[in-house]
DNA sequence: TTGATAAATGTAAGCGCTTGCATTGACTTT
DNA sequence: AAAGTCAATGCAAGCGCTTACATTTATCAA
């Protein structure tokens, strides 16, 4: 019987044109430094003049592997996280690896069934953001026997590599402290399932604290993660009895929205109001003023997770933790508090 | 022989706890309705008892479907995309399927690598970006057995999903026309390998055509996309001989930017200078003044691509080519001509 | 030259599912 | 009650690769 007219090309084909069995293109393929270098060259042939095309299905399923790599995040939407997923991206394509983004939107049973997919499709090892997962989700990756990373924060339950967020938050604040400000304000991002949130407002609390400082909660509110979210956290913030001189953000988002929404209420700043955030957006040296943030190599997390996970496919040993440097870039937006 | 102590659950096992064939397992699993009820729960019950998780290559190879649609953008690293992409990715996820995304940064031979190894790993349909395509890749595509979809552009060659681009750029230009401007400059993205950026443009001369009015060379800059872009651009454009009184962005980024930096120069906007945009970011409405801009709606892009896909997958035809409406959004970067 | 040894290649048994076809059994129909 | 139907299930052949092991071929020392 004739195959049908378009069928894929299979190794079995390549190997008869090229004369030999369909172990050694088998070999060519993933094993090239075993094979004589003219039988290499005749599969080679056969190759390219069939446009012989691997079915990756096949191979995982033979072999165990599928070189894929999953990667879950809150969201796409953030360009916080489509940077750093971009440059892992990047780095794990140049090696060969392909990366299956998933997002969970901030939803931990979304989280589990998203990790619960890619475990299925095999994936080599998974990238995961931050320490606040279901218990059932600890449960999958300590039953799963194949790397795993955590990103953004640290936890000792797992490999990690992140960002000391406290101590980011701290910095700022101690920044906004050294200008002389007091009444220090905090627009957080939801705390809910966040523990880089949770940690930022903590550093803040940190500082304060090493001045003997409280932090009432009139002064801390929680928002969405977008300009509308600062937008609203300021106007919350400027509207209770006592002001404060000087707002922390938890993120350049709400950062910029604060700033710009300040600008609308014709609070000028810095020299009515100082602002700070984390992250060292694009948009934060582009604003008028400069928005004063604490940057965070976003790129280097993506790029240096990427290495991690490839080293720990191929069976490295790694540390099992550690931080990424960051540091104060103090732009227009804070100034000395004047009385 | 006793299996290693933490092999992974298969079909088999499940069957034999249950009871039955891995034939009538499978048909648990994919096609539940022609299973008899009780036979049904005996078998889901297996299937819960030992947490059993299907393999999903052994399922591809099997069944030649992947449940896996490949997205194919120029980079993650631009909100435009990023939303667009988080849109298809939960609509996918809803009917059981997973987004294989990968970018190629503008480079044609890049996106070619890219879909090879997307079709490889046998995603049962492809989403692409524009119709700037390597030939190579058109002939790839053509070869290929499965549905393909073009998005943000239209071309007749493949299905598309898109927007009128050039449309889009002559409402934003009839607009400043409308409003008396004569000398509009145009700031664009990079418009190699990028027809979207190429359109926009042509939709600013078609609309000055219109009035018998020409787009001096002098007065379009190209320039990357992003913030810094827009700045560059803003600040080639006021550097010529008769600088512009209005200047047309090819996206909401670069407007953004050009805003910031006319700010900085101190240029009023809009009593100097008239800033238009294409896209409507959170960022347009949020800014000082805000962004008049035209709007695309960038979120149904996704989530109807994803159906579309959903339904080309299931073999259903449908509507080749169809374009996406856009209105325009008047805010404060705009005004009156005054001479 | 002749073994011994190493390198290259071939053989064939899976990997864990899906699915066409065969079989079974329950239910009608006469 | 026998025959005919049809729904439910089982059987077993793959899907296209990888890889342990067997076999062949090249290499080299004595």
């Amino acid at each position: 019987m004739l195959k049908g007219m378009n069928h894929r090309i299979t190794l079995e084909e390549v190997a008869r044109l090229a004369g030999v069995s369909t172990a050694t293109v088998s070999r060519v393929l993933s094993k090239p430094d075993v094979v004589r270098s003219n039988t290499k060259e005749q599969v080679m042939a056969a190759v390219r003049q069939l446009d012989y095309q691997p079915d990756a299905a096949a191979r995982a399923l033979a072999s165990g592997r599928t070189h894929t790599v999953g990667c879950v995040i809150p969201t796409l939407d953030h360009a916080i996280f489509a940077r750093s997923t971009q440059a892992m991206q990047t780095t794990l394509a140049q090696a060969g690896y392909q990366l299956l983004v998933a997002s969970h939107e901030y939803d931990p049973a979304t989280e589990f069934e998203v990790v619960r997919a890619l475990q299925q499709r095999g994936v080599d090892s998974l990238v995961l953001v931050g320490t606040d997962h279901a218990p059932r989700l600890w449960k999958a990756l300590s039953v799963w026997r194949k790397p795993t990373l955590l990103t953004w924060s640290c936890d000792p339950r797992l490999p990690s590599l992140g960002f000391d967020n406290a101590g980011a938050a701290r910095m700022a604040t101690q920044h906004l402290l050294g200008l002389g400000h007091r009444r220090i304000g905090v627009i957080s991002g939801l705390t809910a399932h966040n523990d880089r949130a949770r940690s930022r407002i903590d550093g803040v609390r940190q500082a304060l604290t090493q001045l003997k400082l409280t932090l009432p909660p009139s002064l801390v509110t929680e928002q969405a993660f977008n300009l509308e979210g600062g937008r609203l956290g300021l106007r919350k913030l400027m509207s209770v009895r006592q002001p404060p001189t000087a707002i922390f953000c938890g993120n350049d988002l709400l950062a910029v929205g604060a700033l710009l929404e300040a600008q609308r209420m014709n609070l000028k700043v810095p020299e009515h109001l100082s602002i700070c955030g984390i992250d060292n957006l694009e948009i934060a040296e582009a604003i008028n003023p400069g928005l004063t943030t604490v940057s965070l190599p976003t790129q280097d997390l993506g790029r240096i997770a990427a290495q991690y996970m490839l080293s720990a496919i191929s069976g490295e040993v790694i540390a099992a933790q550690s931080l990424l440097p960051f540091e104060l870039v103090v732009r227009g937006s804070t100034a000395v508090l004047r009385s």
